[in-house]
DNA sequence: TGCGGAATTTGGACAATGGTCAGATTAAGC
DNA sequence: GCTTAATCTGACCATTGTCCAAATTCCGCA
């Protein structure tokens, strides 16, 4: 499938190197990590003259701001597949914060492409994929106490997500592999 | 200052070359951002040539080690000089907590080199440094409830750890505006 | 169908970067 | 004072990101 990307073309036009070019980006970022990232080597993979994708990202970091939105959607996804597996309120939303984690842990560049890079800012585009994550774990969480005040419920939301950011970095980070066994108990413990 | 930093030397050796590119690494780094950190300009930085550095930290990677060999110590100072003026032993968990987020809205940059990049792994000193910063944490948990066994104390510690290091990424992400004004009141409500 | 402008893609050029290496310069041990 | 080791320099190379003119193809419109 390496061979499939790297292949020359037939034609002078790639046809849809815009959505070709994020999934290159997305190899290459987890192959390389984010240090060694290197947009070249994006395009060689898609067969595509190094200077092909400034036309369609601008520069670097377009492309990866586009990467870090498709991250984002990833997250979502990951966290609705885990709730949508529970009917009870509380489990769908320790469901959503462990679908979160999930996705940290299976793409860890992206993961932190997306939360911890200075590159990554000020795209309206960005803002509203992390809207929609947002919005999903507010609306798990008011399901769970519908009658509570506005501010109550938003502190709700910012705390649950900020654990669950915080035990996913942790767990990037290595530092809890002592929990690593029954790390899903412990979560649902946070929630608790 | 920072003339006197970029001056020419009538020495030809240094006589401190090491801490003298630590810091000027610091500022480098809070100045550039990590994407843009150049280990060329560290070195013009201190007045020195290009290649200098590497007999000291071997490659750029070396210096951001002992980077954020730095960075921990200072987020231990900084909870250490927060805790001392508590003495309350409940009261000096929670001010351990907010000098790590002192730490972490002082020197973002140094906070993400030290909790967020791939580029940071696999060194015995930064492991000791990372040690020491846990410890401080663990010993002020521990004299909040001493008599409570070794397994609920590490996972107390744990939890705190992860609590506030993501409270300390929300902010830094910038997600968590809307609670700046009022952040302390929400983060000892955090720690029960 | 054929034409002209717009959109894509190419290839080359340029500056900046990191890493390596031989050699110059100085410090340190004896 | 001499020898050896440590420190620093300057040049070199490969790689990278960005810019630009030219080439190629697509698309709307006659």
């Amino acid at each position: 499938m390496a061979l499939a990307e790297r292949r020359k073309r037939d034609t002078y036009h790639h046809g849809d190197l815009r959505t070709a070019l994020i999934h290159a980006a997305e190899v290459e970022l987890t192959e390389s990590g984010i240090p060694n990232f290197s947009l070249r080597r994006v395009a060689a993979r898609v067969g595509v003259s190094h200077s092909a994708p400034s036309h369609h990202f601008g520069d670097t970091q377009g492309l990866l701001i586009a990467l870090a939105v498709r991250a984002l959607q990833q997250v979502l996804a990951s966290m609705q597949v885990r709730s949508e597996t529970e009917t009870d309120p509380h489990e769908r939303v320790v469901a959503s914060g462990l679908g979160y984690i999930d996705f940290a842990q299976a793409h860890p560049s992206m993961f932190r492409l997306t939360f911890g890079s200075d590159m990554i800012c000020g795209s309206p585009e960005l803002d509203r994929a992390s809207e929609a994550a947002f919005g999903h774990f507010a609306e798990a969480i008011f399901a769970v106490s519908p009658d509570e005040d506005r501010e109550a419920h938003h502190e709700k939301v910012y705390l649950a997500w900020t654990v669950t950011h915080g035990f996913a970095e942790m767990l990037l980070a290595g530092r809890l592999d002592c929990l690593r066994d029954d790390g899903n108990a412990r979560i649902e413990r946070m929630y608790r």
